[in-house]
DNA sequence: GCAATGACTGGAG
DNA sequence: CCTCCAGCCATTG
């Protein structure tokens, strides 16, 4: 597959995200410039469980912190527990202190 | 090439 | 915070 050239600016960006911090899929998308298409970033995750090295997507939910992409795991409560485990809470599907645990690409530091 | 799909987002209620 | 509607765009059949 040489066409992955796009889902491989998200996977890279999706990997630089810190243990116990969460990103959401539009700042992945904003930041690779194609704020539109915040879906294919969902859909390159799809992808994640493809790839080389592995892609942290339980680090990337949706812009309410909520994980919707809990079900594309080989065990929806897989997400979830990898999350609790990096010390990020999560209640009810959704990062608790999203907004305090979210990180930003743009803003990270190299 | 068109139609359908999707791990989304923003605005409005 | 939650729900509904419409827009966006790459991938797939």
């Amino acid at each position: 597959m040489d066409k992955e050239n796009f889902f491989d600016r998200v996977f890279e960006t999706a990997r630089r995200i810190p243990v116990g911090r969460v990103t959401s899929y539009g700042a992945i998308a904003a930041y690779l410039g194609m704020k539109g298409s915040s879906r294919m970033v969902g859909y390159a995750m799809n992808a994640s469980g493809d790839v080389f090295p592995p892609v942290p997507a339980h680090r990337v939910v949706n812009r309410n912190g909520m994980l919707t992409g809990k079900h594309h795991f080989p065990s929806p409560e897989l997400m979830q527990q990898m999350l609790e485990n990096e010390g990020v809470q999560v209640e009810n599907d959704k990062v608790v202190e999203f907004k305090k645990l979210f990180w930003d690409p743009a803003t990270a530091e190299l």
